[in-house]
DNA sequence: TTGTAAGCGTTATCAT
DNA sequence: ATGATAACGCTTACAA
């Protein structure tokens, strides 16, 4: 791809803007053009960064842009060429840290590749997500990163969409689209193990969706399931517990119930993060001891699990690396170089911290 | 070029394309035009909501935009128009759980008035918070909101853009631009009040800008110093501890130094929530009890701080209430309603929490 | 390497 | 309440 030359706006000490009366936008292409004596066509050459320019005529038409102060019309250049340089990302809420440093990852992960990013939060409301897929705005964005929540199997055929997707999260629909996906059995699956082999055996779990048959919930919750049953332990159906945004206050909420329900248990992992910290919250105050009397996990590794008291063990779930295949894909895609779909799966790591261990490591 | 074909192909036969074949985006409002019978100029008086359609031409026209799957070409209409229906929301970076959550507010805000939010991140650097009021996208944004940190009084004049702007945060410049401020001075004290009224005296502070004269971290830092004096107190240099970005990270790394200065001190205030968690981090890691041995405030009441351990003692600058207001006013500002700028101060209000007294109260 | 011609699909203007 | 016409400012195709 070009790239674009950087254009400045003269500020304030604006005799420059004589053309247009400092009213904004009168400056147009041809203006510029015609300035420089040179047809509109070479100063969207220059513009656009078109390799085959010669200097002269370049520099010539770059210093009538500053004199003129012409700002190049965004929209014009969209509708005509068909494409914004903006593409989408759709995420459940910036409240929730994981999307948050999403978020963060992914603007900068297209920035490097010249691409603007339009976030949508679904409130992982299914309609929402529908909407999302079908949207005019569909229209405005080149392409769309989608992290589903509430959409299942059943709805793969929304995913046809006109405009270039990748999904990212859960490994919930067949294809044919591409995909990132988080490595959800293996890393809840490392993280229960882990729980086992410091000699836990009644394990709780937090943020289960109870009557979802795919989903980050199922998908995490029976990757447990099977640790479980892997390691010889059949877990008390009373030690799942529902919870339904993964909230801290809903990871708080849920503890409590556990705790009322009079279950034993020595360890809790919670589907993700915040659920946990809710859970550690609760546990706190009851006076447990974490990890002696219950160990907690959870998984993300948001920056906050570093810092909690006690740290919390979680799986990393690589978030950077996500980011940068996810763009990359969306950008092949965009480019119509590819025809068949991919799926990526990104790498885990365990963070074992102090609310499994006691002790500070591998922070 | 195919498109082009293609819709002359709908042009010719008429009606008789209305299946397109799932091809994309040739329907335009002339085909839609066509095959209701009425001029395009009605087609985009109904899409548009203009109010003076006879009921029944606006049926006929539905139909037909649904028959023939019609989709409005957002880029040509904002290209007609002038106008995107997006707004820029130009933040430090969403891994800040208070810009992540202050982000969340906005959308929502924005939402209600049919408009979309575009995030950019200037990571507090001054170059980038610079190129966000100059930039080429500003074309592309019908106002921005922009919550600066790096720029300062001496860069008011880049505040003259031609894009309505509204400012967030620190009450840094002296207009003429709208603002919706935070209490910064009065939270501040309020926190520091808390403290000494619960006996604190030798109060720390995290997060300074050494040589920083505008700014949140001066502005709260000059709240802290008056509150103290008012109170009779001269608080020791030693006990202001810089941290550049306000991280979790950086808020453990200064409570590290401060702990190594030798220097003592009974409580500390975070100049915001996540230095304020990063500190209470390594206070306890030391051995010190919160709130007995220090007292520990912070400032954003970010969802986190109801959660950790201990829960945190905080401003609440009403993320919601700013974000509401400062869309109405951008709102309005775009409407060129209001030719005289305003400055709005939100409300703020002091959480107390463990933190500060050990017991869990006004959550 | 640069110029010419021809719109892209929508909305504004003004008329009816 | 609806229609005819003319742009909006840029890029694509092709010519030179």
């Amino acid at each position: 791809m070009w790239t674009r030359s950087e254009r400045f706006r003269a500020d304030t000490d604006g005799p420059s803007d004589s053309a247009n009366g400092g009213l904004g936008l009168a400056v147009t292409m041809r203006d510029v053009a015609k300035h420089a004596g040179v047809s509109p066509k070479t100063v969207s050459n220059v513009l656009s960064g078109f390799p085959h320019i010669r200097e002269t005529t370049r520099s010539r038409v770059l210093a009538s842009v500053e004199e003129l102060g012409y700002q190049l019309n965004l929209s014009a250049r969209n509708f005509r060429a068909g494409r914004t340089g903006i593409i989408g990302l759709a995420v459940p809420e910036l409240s929730l840290p994981y999307f948050a440093e999403l978020a963060d990852a992914v603007i900068n992960a297209a920035e490097q590749h010249g691409l603007t990013v339009m976030i949508e939060q679904t409130g992982a409301r299914r309609e929402r997500e529908l909407t999302v897929l079908s949207s005019e705005r569909g229209q405005l964005v080149d392409g769309l990163l989608f992290s589903p929540l509430a959409l299942g199997p059943a709805d793969v055929d929304h995913l046809r969409t006109t405009t270039p997707l990748v999904l990212l999260g859960e490994r919930i629909f067949r294809g044919p689209v591409d995909h990132v996906a988080i490595d959800n059995v293996a890393g809840t699956q490392a993280a229960v193990e882990h729980l086992i082999a410091a000699g836990r055996r009644r394990i709780a779990v937090l943020g289960v969706h109870p009557g979802e048959e795919a989903g980050t919930a199922a998908i995490r919750y029976g990757a447990y399931l099977e640790a479980m049953a892997a390691a010889g332990l059949k877990p008390a159906k009373k030690l799942a517990m529902p919870a339904g945004p993964w909230h801290r206050s809903t990871g708080a909420d849920a503890m409590e119930q556990l705790l009322a329900g009079g279950k034993r248990f020595d360890a809790v992992i919670g589907l993700n993060d915040t659920l946990a910290l809710g859970a550690i919250r609760v546990l706190t105050r009851h006076g447990l001891r974490i990890p002696d009397d219950v160990a907690v996990a959870g998984f993300d590794d948001i920056d906050e699990a570093r810092y909690s008291t006690p740290t919390l063990t979680t799986v990393d779930p690589s978030r950077k690396e996500i980011a940068r295949l996810a763009v990359k894909l969306l950008v092949e895609r965009m480019a119509g170089d590819r025809t068949e779909w991919r799926e990526i799966t990104a790498p885990y790591a365990l963070r074992v911290r102090e609310s499994t261990t006691g002790t500070a490591a591998n922070a």
